[in-house]
RNA sequence: GGGCCGGUAGCUCAGUCGGUAGAGCAUUUGACUUUUAAUCAAAGGGUCGCGGGUUCGAGUCCCGCCCGGCUCACCA
């Protein structure tokens, strides 16, 4: 018998030593009167003689997160939402019930008790306990309570111990959920309209992409996991929702990395009647704010470098070109990087927009910290966007960078039914000669045009990036809380458990 | 997919030149009524990721595979 099915028989018999003492290992509900963040926030300047009189009583329940056992009595750290406050058990203040079941506690049980608030005298805030019950017991064994977790596999495959031994990685997800939150607020009170519109889509489009796909059995059709809410949104814009977003997964079948999961999080907002200038103000409003909202700070610390979402830089893609290029070779002038064969002589594309394009992100991309709009892209790389007035060869369209990272997308909407369809005949031209992700003929899209969608601004955000920003995270694994992970294979925990009935 | 690195007790990690598998935490037993990485005494616990090979002998060397991380490519 290995080590952890000891001790998984050891601590199930001990489901029936707390059942004998009248308590239940898997218990009810408890009314607590307070979370342990709470009083750790509002007792923490509290002395030990403005906890004594009057005293505090509380409620409290909570995973045990060490013990101290000294015969007759003992200390137990107990964990809540991430925080953790000391409990003082001593036999003469409890029943023989409770002080019994004290002594079978293990680490990693959930524990309900009442008590009053005092300092030890190493000036520790705790409760003394003068109730105590059982709310749920653990089988397996917790982590270390010094190192934590580390096993970044097992952190990634068992979230819930991760979030259980390492305090930090609750506070990621809530801080994520802050981001979220304050995009939607943001954009409610701009009157835009969420909606929700299909993830299984029967031809896919709004992203240069690979799809999943998927079927469905009664229709009898292939159907894709949508790379890209764009399209329906648009549609709802010609439909007179003048203002939409949503923010929900879009699943691109493509590599993993530190910056990509199958299935990312984006926020797509579409707003009639403006443009892509119109969209940088505003997303530089949203960023700030949102920044400001989920750190309490415009000014955030990421992997060593100060991003300020105050202060959004603007250049054009050929200007950073110029402005990145590396040191121990000669600067291009903009006569340089306007010119195709220049632009050709230093990149591998068939046209001169998609070799600025690949240039652009050889020299620039990972060089841009501080968070930049880059804008004025070429045509080539943007089926979706309006001709720039001045020269048709670029649309009206920016990128958002920050940490090397793009974490934003958006243009002027192409709204003329007839260029649509060039572009996406362009785009089948693309395909034929072999390129996978260009797009694919939408004829209803093209439709909806037909019947005239005002002019519109439209922008993606990726949650997942914009996470990892402002929550410190060098992977976004580590803002994904079920990251996609080759199968594990047999766990056998329940061959274990059924060998214990 | 390529390159590099890793997988040893439940967790965090050592393991020398190829020669009996180690520590701390956790667990079990005992002592201890303000400790805090509690302390003290003792005990139990291993498919060294998996499968081959070399060898008298493999955690260690060689080959293949599995899983993960970083990185490059691709992408947002």
């Amino acid at each position: 018998m290995s080590l952890e099915q000891e001790l998984l028989a050891q601590r199930h018999a001990r489901i029936r030593e707390i059942e004998a003492l009248g308590f239940r290992a898997y218990g009810q509900r408890f009314d607590f009167s307070t979370t342990i963040p709470t009083i750790l926030k509002e007792y923490t300047p509290k002395s030990a003689e403005e906890l004594a009189s009057p005293r505090v009583e509380v409620k409290i329940c909570g995973r045990i997160h060490t013990v101290r056992r000294m015969g007759k009595a003992g200390f137990l750290h107990l964990s809540q939402l991430g925080e953790r406050l000391q409990i003082y058990i001593k036999k003469d203040d409890l029943s023989e019930k409770e002080f019994a079941l004290y002594q079978l506690l293990d680490i990693g049980d959930i524990i309900g008790v009442t008590g009053y608030l005092f300092r030890t005298r190493t000036g520790e805030l705790s409760v003394h306990v003068q109730t105590l019950t059982f709310l749920s017991k653990i089988l397996l064994n917790m982590p270390e309570k010094w190192h934590g977790l580390e096993d970044v596999e097992i952190r990634y495959r068992q979230r819930y111990l991760d979030l259980i031994a390492n305090p930090d990685v609750q506070e990621t997800f809530v801080t994520r959920a802050k981001i979220i939150a304050s995009l939607r607020r943001q954009l409610e009170e701009r009157n835009f309209v969420e909606v929700e519109t299909p993830m299984m889509q029967p031809l896919y489009g709004g992203a240069a992409a690979r799809p999943f796909v998927t079927h469905h059995n009664t229709l009898d059709i292939d159907l894709f996991l949508r790379i890209a809410p764009e399209l329906y949104l648009k549609r709802l814009i010609v439909g007179g929702l003048d203002r939409v977003y949503e923010i929900n997964r879009n699943f691109r079948n493509e590599g993993i990395s530190t910056h990509h999961n199958p299935e990312f999080t984006m926020l797509e907002f579409y707003q009639a009647y403006t443009d892509y200038k119109g969209l940088m103000d505003l997303s530089g409003e949203l960023l700030c704010q949102t920044a400001i909202d989920a750190t309490g700070s415009p000014v955030v610390e990421y992997d060593g470098a100060t991003l300020d979402f105050s202060n959004i830089r603007r250049l054009t893609i050929r200007e950073a070109v110029i402005d990145f290029w590396p040191e121990n070779s000669t600067r291009p002038t903009m006569e340089n990087v306007k010119d195709p064969e220049w632009l050709k002589q230093n990149a591998h594309k068939a046209s001169p927009g998609e070799c600025l394009v690949e240039i652009f992100e050889r020299v620039a991309e990972s060089k841009l910290i501080q968070p930049t709009i880059i804008y004025e892209y070429p045509v080539e790389t943007s089926p979706l966007s309006k001709n720039n007035l001045d020269d048709p060869a670029f649309v009206d369209r920016f990128e958002i960078f920050a940490a090397g990272m793009e974490i934003g997308n958006a243009y002027t909407e192409l709204n003329d039914p007839q260029e649509q369809r060039r572009r996406f005949e362009m785009q089948l031209g693309m395909r034929e000669r072999g390129d996978e992700e260009a797009h694919q003929m939408d004829e209803d899209y093209v439709r909806a045009l037909c019947y005239g969608m005002p002019p519109t601004g439209g922008e993606g955000i990726g949650i997942d990036r914009l996470t990892m920003l402002l929550t410190n995270s060098k992977s976004i694994r580590d803002v994904i809380l079920f990251p996609l992970l080759r199968p594990e294979g047999n766990i056998g925990v329940a061959a274990d458990l059924r060998a214990l009935e």
